[in-house]
DNA sequence: CAAAAATGATAGTAATACTATTATATTTAC
DNA sequence: GTAAATATAATAGTATTACTATCATTTTTG
């Protein structure tokens, strides 16, 4: 993909003062995507972050109220992301299926590197949606904080998948169903294929995932 | 299910002292789920379950070494109990798609009520699962937690029903992939229809999760 | 260049996830 | 029945976390 000097838009209610406004703000999120790559979630502090990149915990909080917070944004701004290479990959392509297959490669493929959007390293990005995201509304607060649309940008993504299912397939009943398991099943198996292997099914060719969940909507589609 | 009087059994190590040898032992297992299940595993701490119980801190502390390793411990008991169950359930079931739906049925229901095996509420510890599971392995110590055998009464379940996939397609190259992509996404699915509907399909009729997971293996294994 | 805004430094807080020590019950062994 | 062993309870303490509050300093900008 090319730079398309495109910025990806994120409501301000993911932070309380914009990152993307300052040189402070873009050296917290990407050295605390870094961060949070290199020691997980639950060890991430905004004083190691501070410690880093020389700044302070407490200037970092003026951006981000809490390190939750932090993780909702990482989260809306990957999805947003994603939302973007999707409609982009999509248009222009009229077949449905043709349509649909590029939207699980999309969702089901490992990211391999950097594609120069912004400063965010979008590889690492991924993997922590792999392995942090569902922390993130695995908690007692979910409910409020759906309701504060705190996980539109993802159900975005999966209702844009649904509806070209349901273009191919206008009966069909489960079509949020299908792309929430195809989208959380991959990032299981990239997981389990790097850490719980008995769990997956390893092999030497490339893109196994991916073919894999090709091959379950295609079967699931077809009956 | 009748009260067998059976006893999951538990290694031990997954325990400091085995919470089954005593009656301050059952209580805290009982009245843990109980606690994780009402205010979250992150919200949860010893000395709170100490006060419900009217026990101390310290006390608990001897039985379980971190609330992470109570965490793993009621991990590997549901995991056994659901392995109990599944080979008490397709136990003289000589037809392998019979058997497979039994499994699939059994994988992705909800648990209603307390099957009265031992001192666990099973519905409780099955919200548990739902909600909590996944943050015992999406660690940093996963690798060597895992090396421990920490995860085996898991992968375990999940070859049990991959191997009666094989015997009806030997050639099958997905299966641990499609057992635990079925698996872990019925429970999403549970989560999402209670917290994040839009990721899903609500609909007037019972048992979607069952269906839907019934309906998608049927069709992955059916080309 | 003064005012405003942003950042940094420091201190403080309640809670967490423990460990360590000592005291008190309870069980068991003879 | 009592002493020894074991289990449990109580208390205190620790480093860290996830913040908040205040004030000082630097940078920006009008």
């Amino acid at each position: 993909m090319v730079n398309l000097n495109i910025q990806i838009a994120i409501d301000s209610k993911f932070y309380s003062k914009n990152p993307e406004s300052s040189d402070l703000g873009r050296r917290i999120v990407k050295h605390g995507i870094e961060l949070i790559h290199q020691i997980g979630y639950e060890a991430f502090t905004f004083k190691k972050l501070g410690a880093i990149i020389q700044s302070n915990e407490s200037s970092i909080y003026r951006y981000f109220e809490s390190k939750h917070s932090f993780l909702i944004y990482l989260i809306n701004w990957y999805w947003s992301w994603v939302e973007y290479k999707l409609v982009f990959a999509i248009s222009n392509i009229s077949n449905q299926e043709e349509k649909l297959e590029i939207a699980v490669r999309l969702l089901t493929e490992e990211v391999k590197e950097d594609t120069a959007i912004s400063f965010i390293n979008e590889a690492l990005l991924h993997q922590i949606i792999i392995s942090e995201s569902s922390k993130a509304y695995l908690t007692k607060e979910v409910d409020r904080e759906n309701e504060k649309g705190f996980y539109t940008s993802y159900k975005r993504v999966v209702q844009r998948v649904s509806d070209i299912i349901l273009e191919l397939k206008p009966d069909y009943k489960y079509p949020h169903m299908l792309v929430s398991t195809i989208i959380e099943g991959a990032h299981h198996q990239a997981y389990f294929s790097d850490h719980l292997p008995g769990l997956t099914d390893m092999s030497q060719e490339k893109n196994t995932i991916v073919l894999f969940y090709k091959q379950l909507l295609k079967a699931v589609l077809e009956r």
